[in-house]
DNA sequence: CTGCTTGCAAATAGTTTGCACGTTC
DNA sequence: GAACGTGCAAACTATTTGCAAGCAG
């Protein structure tokens, strides 16, 4: 349940040695209840009707700690913004470029091309932090 | 050689409908030189070189409208930046977020995640629109 | 000569930072 | 109570846009 994952990952901030703030309980609500994908302003809408008094820059300064330690990652997608979203189940995103719509699909799906690359080019990629852009299937008729 | 590929590109945009300026033709002159991987600032000032003139925001137009005529293709990388090369000879970018570092790599690297993104999920990668994160050889231990 | 392009300055979007004050451990 | 986090305003970076003047076709 979604409670159950916020307390863990409260714990886990505690445990990492970050302070356990009103702010950034609510952010780690916001981003559960969001379920990814989610830019700066996004989490700090929500953040904000439970604790109006949060400023943006909070969000940024809390996103960057919690991404620190592990608990989030974030993605740039095409136009500028950066998407955040909790770092447990890695996965991918594919970003279509017209209507904007994230899919996301399991890590696996990219294995064969990091084993590839490694092999070809000594690059390891990064797993869980990067888009891929193209067509969604709704889009895909030019 | 360079300034037969030069002279190509501008005749392109001629007979795109574009019209070839100073501005322009400088502009491709740099993105020959340039060799790929160039944000907008650097671009500038490859151009302000030979055309001290020609401001930054003409240079984002214009690549906007080289854009426009696939001449050439921009990729965003990590931190808000974009890149800009010419779109012939397509390839994809790896891009070392320790060094900055950008490996090229063929298209072709990438057709079978193509083909699979595309059979599971409908999703119909660019080609030639996305970096992949990661860490290059020199910059893989930790 | 008519409209596309340009130079400049100013606007914008997204994110970061300095500082004084409040909170957590 | 010392160190860290926060609110606010202001700075910054990358990019876009309005406008009047200039050049291409």
């Amino acid at each position: 349940m979604d409670a159950a994952r916020r307390d863990r990952l409260i714990a886990l901030i505690r445990e990492q040695g970050e302070r356990v703030t009103t702010a950034r309980r609510a952010l780690v609500t916001a981003l559960v209840q969001a379920k990814g994908h989610v830019t700066a302003d996004d989490l700090a809408a929500l953040v904000q009707k439970a604790q109006p008094d949060v400023h943006l820059s909070t969000i940024y300064r809390s996103l960057d700690a919690l991404e620190r330690i592990g608990v989030v990652d974030h993605v740039h997608l095409g136009h500028g913004r950066a998407v955040y979203h909790l770092a447990d189940e890695p996965h991918q995103h594919l970003v279509c470029e017209v209507c904007g719509a994230v899919v996301e699909v399991p890590d696996a799906t990219f294995a064969e091309l990091g084993d590839n690359l490694h092999r070809r080019y000594g690059f390891t990629i990064r797993p869980n932090h990067f888009a891929v852009l193209g067509r969604c299937r709704a889009c895909a008729r030019d």
